[in-house]
RNA sequence: UCCGGGUUGGGGUAGUGGUUAUCCUUCAGCCUUGUGGAGGCUGAGACGCGGGUUCGAUUCUCGCACCCGGACCCA
């Protein structure tokens, strides 16, 4: 036995299917949008990534040289690889770009609940639009794929923050507005609910603003529980925090029309640790608070196409992980089931592989999942075979029906069983039941 | 990187410094080439890995791996 390596997980048939079922309906709720599917490679030249965070990020990276002298990195997100892909194409594709796409993802990190070394994410991506209509699809397209899965507002909630409002809002306070570090005070506004109040105020005052500043900065930002109370957000801010105000609005007013207003709280505690982000930001949570960390986020990063290369290209995305999201699910009820379901075990006893084997490809060839006897079993062998693969319905081909010109359908929940004349079963389509001979 | 808790057949467990490691379940076969989810019988299958202490270690001890939480981090 070989162990396995830490934060890599196996996924048996049950859970996988489970796991199929949500991946697929997420997809499927961003494809009614338009976001098209693309694939995309498991390894990047490292340096994309120490270029966009500095050489410390190869510690959290999963980097070696390739045969060919290369240093490569499997990859930790997506965004730099769509990002490398819409430079790439240049003037090529229309505009907005809407791409979609469920993989893995790699990081060296600490496992904990929700955190695996190897995990799932889709990524769901609009370039090319700076309007608030793109954002708010984003928010939207997000909560249709979460009420799809069967969740609903009162299982989570969308807190919708607004960087430029942050930031433009502590330059506005400063008493130096060029002595401040608004990246600092933004990162610092991020990790606000999990520290105390007085490292939330140092590091305030870390980044530019004075103790009083900060204590009134902060209170700006608290007293923020609506779209309402951003006006005094707006007052006591200048011209840039106004625009922002106003568009932080605008993407809300546009959230409302698409239907996922309902999901949307304005937080301006909201901030997200990356620095690329750029307008609007938003993290996903738990409304029962039951999973602590945030589901997952998304937002704004309009200056990273260009700092890639490309023509200036706003861009707004977010990035549902596949981990956090089961732990929300579970926790709301809504997990698929994981049992295995198969539609019929067609039962062979006797000289009768034949006529066993052409009803089996008739129900396949009608789009029914059917199994039949792989292993030489007897007749209570393969009646417990279809039992433990959850078989709705088993067809008995037996010599003794064969002889009848029958088959007998047995419905497994029940025990009931009934015959058919053989000529005619399958039937043309359908779903042939013990219901449908009894 | 750090802190806490773990690891005994496939799953869940009992137990012990010393004979063949307990029980439940599972799996396979048989009773049963014509009826499964009941029962009976037979069989398969485990002390995470390595070092130390010891006459002897699954048991005590140390290290490592992996698992479950948490801190840090979280692109």
């Amino acid at each position: 036995m070989y162990d396995q390596l830490k934060g890599f997980r196996d996924f048996y048939p049950g859970e996988q299917s489970a796991r199929r079922e949500v991946t697929d309906t997420i997809e499927a709720a961003a494809k009614r949008y338009g976001f098209r599917e693309v694939a995309t490679p498991a390894l990047e030249r490292t340096q994309m990534y120490t270029d966009k965070s500095g050489e410390g990020i190869v510690e959290e990276l999963y980097s070696f040289t390739d045969q060919g002298g290369r240093d490569v990195a499997l990859t930790p997100e997506l965004t730099p690889t769509v990002a490398r892909m819409v430079v790439a194409k240049g003037q090529e594709l229309s505009k907005p770009i809407k791409w979609v796409s469920t993989r893995p993802f790699w990081r060296y990190e600490q496992v904990q609940q929700g955190r695996f070394r190897e995990f799932y994410q889709t990524n769901i991506d609009v370039f090319g639009s700076a309007e608030p209509e793109a954002d708010a699809e984003v928010l939207a397209v997000a909560a249709d794929a979460l009420t799809s899965l069967g969740l609903t507002g009162d299982d989570f909630e969308f807190r919708v923050s607004h960087r430029d409002v942050l930031g433009g809002l502590v330059r506005a306070l400063a008493a130096d507005p060029d002595a401040v570090d608004t990246a600092d005070a933004i990162r610092a506004v991020d990790k606000r609910a999990k520290i105390d109040e007085a490292e939330y105020l140092t590091l305030l005052e870390e980044a530019g603003l004075d103790r009083t500043t900060a204590r009134e900065f902060d209170d700006l930002i608290v007293g923020v529980d609506g779209v309402d109370d951003l006006d005094a957000v707006a007052e006591a801010g200048g011209e840039d925090v106004e625009a922002a105000v106003e568009n932080l609005r605008a993407v809300l007013a546009a959230a409302d029309d698409f239907g996922a207003g309902e999901y949307c709280d304005v937080s301006l505690t909201t901030a997200r640790g990356l620095d690329y982000y750029t307008g609007v930001v938003f993290e996903c949570f738990d409304s029962t608070g039951e999973v602590s960390r945030s589901v997952f986020g998304g937002g704004r990063y309009d200056d990273l196409i260009e700092s890639f290369g490309g023509q200036p290209t706003p861009a707004v995305g977010v990035a549902p992980g596949h981990a956090t999201l089961k732990l929300l699910c579970q926790r709301a009820g809504v997990w698929p089931d994981e049992t295995l379901e198969t539609d019929y075990y067609v039962l062979s006893v006797g000289d009768t592989r034949a006529e066993a084997a052409r009803i089996a490809r008739d129900l396949r060839a009608l789009g029914h999942v059917v199994e039949a006897d792989l292993a030489d079993r007897g007749f209570g062998g393969q009646l417990g075979y279809a039992d433990s693969i959850n078989a709705e319905t088993t067809v008995i081909v037996g010599e003794q029906d064969l002889a009848n010109d029958e088959v007998t359908i047995k419905e497994m929940a029940s025990g009931d069983q009934t015959t058919a004349p053989v000529a005619e079963f399958p039937p043309e389509a359908g779903r042939p039941t013990y219901d449908d001979y009894a």
